[in-house]
DNA sequence: TCCCTGCGGGAAAGGGCTTTCTCTGCGGTA
DNA sequence: TACCGCAGAGAAAGCCCTTTCCCGCAGGGA
């Protein structure tokens, strides 16, 4: 690889004016000089080595995103907010999926650091775990004291800058939907228990439903994947402990496709015999036949808060920002079955023998 | 930040033990000196410096990638392939977006260059540009020529190692698969005709066409964005122009269901009164309802193969390695609708007044 | 004519780390 | 006892670039 010095020697001139002539420095050089090392940068291809350039100006420029998968359509739609103002704002951004393991996010807070980013993002659910939590923090406050800036999306346990989606009225907002539609047998489809944001989603629709008098037992529970497998799994195996369930909600929009695949094989009716309701509003949930009735979060807003956030000058700090969620009506929530509502009127509490498995 | 000689200092070391610890170096190190020395740097949080530390070891290890847009899930499969090799190998990967930008995809370029990558993937369609391919191609050969590996995925112009779908059997495969069932009047749902993607699967959708003495006349072609709203205004154009179509290829799976969307917009049962056929058989095909009738591509596999040729050593270059198309028949193709059947057969030019924009 | 100013350029000091080379001191052999 | 060899530690030379500081020179004012 050329370097500086040998263009600045082609050229014949000093490294610090093919320097000045290559950064487009505000210290003036005449145009014969410029000309000269212009022409040797194209000849030699020369491109500056961007390592050394980070560690000569120590400019601390890039900013450091840490999510869980990039192209699941949560964070993608996440991660467009995050780059539109980091590109605004003429920043690089280096995104890391820690794909929900604890220690490769720990790990990736401390990469980032060793990059000398100015900036520290974790966008995603936090986990119910004292000893992560502790150490996560340990490590951001490290980060904090020399000078960098953090931010979280969506997680509980970080004191400082945040954007928070109102999971709980999410939760909320999708319970009461199938209330009034007139549901007792309502099935969820639960991401991972260790995350925050299932808990959080779980505590809203458990709200929602005691309000109506009903109630949520842990049997009309499944925990799985956050992913369409998932949801398709775990639907298989609520529908096998109580076939009597005439709505499911689905802690995301993945897991609800996966539901719905699931009610398609065993010829279930949607909405017909079975309403379901999603979480996020991801683009493919108008898609999907009949479309998803969900609850929306503004994703793409949401990364660009917690980017301003952290970007931001002067303001005050720590700012906690909820964002509301909102329920979209769309095709696949309707009204309970007749048949069902007269027999499950006179059966409040259904058989437990029924589970298949 | 606390740097490595504060470290160092505080272990009462030369910085040279202190790197060696740090760094697992071969060299012996008491144990003594190694406990000091890692306990300063808990004390102090300390963090390498990573850019230092690139600067240093001349060492070249991570791989740069510029894929569209890696929330495409197309790119995202991909991607998937390429992480997997790489995470094998210890390799850090790079990855940026072009969003189809030929001047950005050049800038990447030289960015990854600047950052010392060891090698260099390029995913993605082609563009029929000469003088883009023409400065592109020289930048990869400046980058090779300093010992850099270049890699390509599906795109026809860089003459080195490179992994090709076979998208013209592909086309052919979708082509044929329709003629077979009867279809006279197939419309075209094209991604950007700048695109060597679009154009080779088109080519090989006429070649089966003609093959079966059908044609493939310019009107039943609309050109679009290569996503799903594409697709769907794609679709609109279409129908307007020629409501007697019965069959629609879309060229990848996003468009797909774009123009799922507009035949369902417009009351048109797939597949009983319109077929359609995708391309790529992204994950969320088989979820769509009816399922959809696509071409595969084993993306995963094409990204783990490109990473295995650019960190292959001693493996003779280039390598080109055609990676086969395969038709996946799920719900959305169906037989010609009998009525139309009569009357297209006995109409094999429809009346070009039709359109109705 | 002399001095001051300011412009254009180069020398050199980092920036934080790795790694080679050098040095010290110890144990072992002749 | 004298010498050799080696283990373990440090000194210092880079890696490539940016940027401050300094210097020489030309032009303008006194």
């Amino acid at each position: 690889m050329a370097t500086l010095s040998d263009v600045a020697r082609r050229a014949g001139v000093s490294p610090a004016t093919a320097s000045r002539v290559i950064n487009g420095s505000s210290k003036p050089v005449t145009d014969e000089l410029r000309e000269r090392v212009l022409a040797a940068v194209a000849e030699l291809q020369y491109v500056p080595n961007a390592h050394a350039q980070l560690l000569a100006r120590s400019h601390r420029s890039a900013v450091g995103v840490i999510v869980h998968d990039v192209s699941d359509p949560y964070f993608a739609e996440i991660t467009r907010g995050l780059q539109r103002v980091a590109t605004d704002q003429g920043r690089l951004l280096m995104i890391c999926n820690s794909y929900r393991d604890p220690d490769r996010e720990l790990e990736y807070v401390e990469l980032l650091r060793g990059h000398q980013v100015a900036a520290l993002i974790l966008a995603g659910s936090g986990y119910h775990d004292e000893a992560f939590t502790r150490q996560l923090n340990e490590k951001l406050a490290a980060y904090e004291a020399t000078g960098g800036r953090v931010a979280v999306i969506g997680r509980h346990e970080h004191s400082g800058d945040a954007v928070m989606p109102d999971n709980r009225t999410g939760g909320y907002l999708a319970g009461r939907e199938l209330c009034g539609l007139g549901h007792r047998a309502i099935g969820v489809v639960a991401g991972p228990r260790i995350l925050t944001t299932t808990t959080d989603r779980l505590a809203g629709l458990r709200q929602a439903l005691t309000e109506q008098g009903r109630e949520l037992p842990d049997r009309r529970i499944r925990y799985a994947e956050f992913d369409r497998d998932g949801g398709a799994e775990a639907t298989a195996r609520l529908l096998d402990a109580d076939p009597e369930l005439t709505a499911i909600v689905a802690l995301n929009d993945s897991m609800a496709i996966g539901a719905l695949a699931t009610l398609r094989a065993r010829g279930l009716a949607v909405p017909q015999q079975t309403s379901v309701v999603g979480f996020d509003d991801m683009p493919i949930a108008r898609d999907v036949t009949p479309a998803l009735t969900t609850v929306r979060l503004p994703l793409v807003d949401m990364g660009a808060r917690a980017m301003s956030l952290v970007l931001g000058v002067g303001a005050p700090t720590p700012r906690v920002e909820v964002l509301p969620a909102e329920l979209v009506r769309r095709d696949t929530a309707g009204p309970v079955p007749p048949s069902v509502r007269a027999t499950a009127g006179s059966t409040p509490h259904p058989r437990r023998g029924d589970a298949t498995t």
